[in-house]
RNA sequence: CGGAGCGUAGCGCAGCCUGGUAGCGCACUUGCUUCGGGAGCAAGGGGUCGGAGGUUCGAAUCCUCUCGCUCCGACCA
């Protein structure tokens, strides 16, 4: 048998296989400061790709980007009711500004305290919906369409990398309204856009639906998530929209003269994606031997390695694969020639566990018959042999567009089929539901594949729904949307018995 | 912040119980031989054993305190 690129596999330990996969593929390491990591080169590659990709889809639909301070402070997180109690128990504080050199030791000038504290920014509504208020006068300045690409710190207490950091990497979405209507288009459009790009870009299918009333974002009306699912069978949520009635802006007074001259209240949005969906990519299509990046954020789609020998007519194979890849490159296809002085079939793994879609070997009988040697990353093996083809360097190279979308098109398919073959719609009572998932203690039974389950429910509110949510959760689960497409709901709540409203997923969630 | 476990070379670990001055595998360096694919042999380099204090002639090993990490809970994008 031949050995896999990584050391564990995601049968044997899921958690373990994704740190491996996330070392090994070189994206980032944990840093020096506890909960924070140091995304790598070939991490912050695909974070770019994503950030560009996704950016333009912002743009296209109107919003434009601007940048606002990673500081807040104190008092206007407060201003909130909901939002303070939600974020309050996570925050990084500033309250000095100074350093002293105490007898040869740094310390905290206590003579320089702030006046009021800093918060490092958990997210932004509070600072920009502060300019929101000086901006909004008129209904001519609606709607108000604004991102930014920023960071935030949420002092969380577990860490994992990507999926739960301390500061972590994002986009935030800010808008303002004349009504109610228009809001809500925009928190759906924004959950759309979303979706398609979850799918189209990332490969990863996902279910886009609201979120019951308990997993809403602190202060809004309604919170829409996409949820994607992982290879272990829980539910990742890899974005969020909401809409947030007038909640922030009667907090902060961001009001502005209709046209009949009355004063109103603008509705507000907000909407988000995170570093957390490169975890949502490791987990949806690594394997035993790594990553498998789609190609569309691959930072090299096509990584050229020549069998280098040391010998003189090295110089003639180089000269080779460079031609090819200036023709990969004309095509639009970012390639790399890695001509570090590494041995090839180490290169080769090194390429596998990173996720490059594909892996070309070019050696002297490939380059004196005009050839090329390629792997596909998400073909690599049938049973434990590693498959490779050869083809003529010009029908490769007219190929490769192709190839790519191809490879692209497979991800996406065989994550479209787990999710869409996992979701049990057959439970109607609680007991089978206990049954199937157990209490989830041991690691053993929380490593199994269980996917998720739909059922049917009444849309309770307020304790009803909270004592629901205590149930699932001695169960490990939640209830993670109600998908918004989905058939019309008939029979009985799956908890109350009342008359279904819709149908909702329930699932164990990252 | 509660429960459990763990900090010894870049990574993975042994040594600790029964104190005697640090070792294994991979990785790294050099040489030779190999090489259509994750090679073999040989010779090397690298560690104040997480930190501080204590016991002792002597501490990786025993004691106390402390910091950090991992997993499980609570919290969350």
């Amino acid at each position: 048998m031949s050995k896999r690129a990584l050391s564990v596999t995601r049968d044997a330990n899921f958690p373990e296989w994704y740190q491996a996969v996330v070392r090994d593929g070189d994206m980032a390491e944990t840093s020096p400061v506890r909960g924070c990591m140091i995304i790598k080169p070939w991490g912050w590659g695909v974070w770019e790709r994503i950030q560009a990709d996704l950016d333009a889809r912002i743009k296209d639909t109107g919003h434009e980007n601007c940048y606002f301070p990673l500081f807040i402070p104190m008092s206007f997180i407060a201003k909130e009711a909901e939002h303070v109690e939600g974020f309050a128990k996570e925050m990084a504080v500033v309250t000095h500004h100074r350093l002293k050199n105490d007898g040869g030791k740094l310390v905290v000038d206590p003579d320089a305290k702030l006046e009021e504290p800093l918060i490092v920014r958990p997210t932004s509504e509070t600072i920009i919906g502060d300019a929101f208020q000086r901006w909004v006068k008129s209904y001519r300045d609606l709607p108000l369409l604004i991102n930014q690409w920023a960071n935030v710190v949420r002092w969380e207490m577990r860490t994992r990398l990507f999926l739960r950091t301390a500061e972590f990497l994002w986009q935030e979405g800010h808008t303002a309204h004349a009504d109610r209507d228009d809001a809500v288009a925009e928190t759906l459009k924004m959950l759309e856009v979303y979706r398609t790009f979850a799918e189209d870009v990332l490969a990863m299918p996902v279910i886009a639906g609201e979120k019951p009333a308990n997993e809403r974002f602190p202060g809004a009306d309604n919170t829409y998530s996409i949820e994607a699912m992982m290879q272990d069978g829980k539910a990742l949520q890899a974005g969020t929209s909401h809409y947030l009635g007038t909640h922030f802006a009667e907090a902060q007074n961001i009001q502005f003269q209709n046209q009949q001259g009355q004063l109103t209240h603008c509705h507000t949005t907000s909407w988000g994606v995170s570093t957390r969906l490169i975890g949502g990519v490791i987990m949806t299509h690594g394997d035993d031997d790594g990553l498998r990046l789609p190609p569309m954020i691959a930072p090299r789609q096509i990584v050229i390695v020549p069998m280098l020998r040391e010998k003189p007519e090295d110089a003639e194979l180089i000269e080779y694969c460079n031609s090819i890849e200036k023709e990969l490159k004309a095509a639009g296809i970012r390639t790399l020639v890695d001509l570090k002085p590494v041995k090839s079939a180490e290169k080769r793994w090194n390429w596998v566990r990173r996720g490059a879609p594909v892996i070309v070997e070019v050696g002297g009988r490939d380059a004196s018959g005009g050839n090329v040697t390629f792997m596909r990353r998400d073909r690599l093996r049938d049973g434990d042999k590693v498959i490779s083809s050869t083809m003529a360097r010009t029908e490769f190279v007219a190929g490769a567009a192709a190839l790519l979308k191809d490879i692209q098109a497979a991800l996406f398919a065989e994550a479209k089929a787990r999710l869409d073959g996992n979701i049990n719609t057959n439970f109607t009572t609680f007991e089978q539901l206990s049954d199937y998932f157990g209490p989830g203690e041991s690691e053993d039974e929380g490593g199994a594949f269980k996917g998720w389950v739909r059922v049917p429910w009444s849309r309770p509110e307020g304790e009803a729904l909270e004592k629901i949510a205590d149930r699932l959760k001695a169960l490990k689960l939640t209830i993670r949307n109600a998908p918004l497409v989905q058939e019309a709901a008939t029979g009985k709540c799956f908890f109350t018995g009342e008359p279904a409203k819709e149908h909702v997923l329930i699932a164990r969630a990252y």
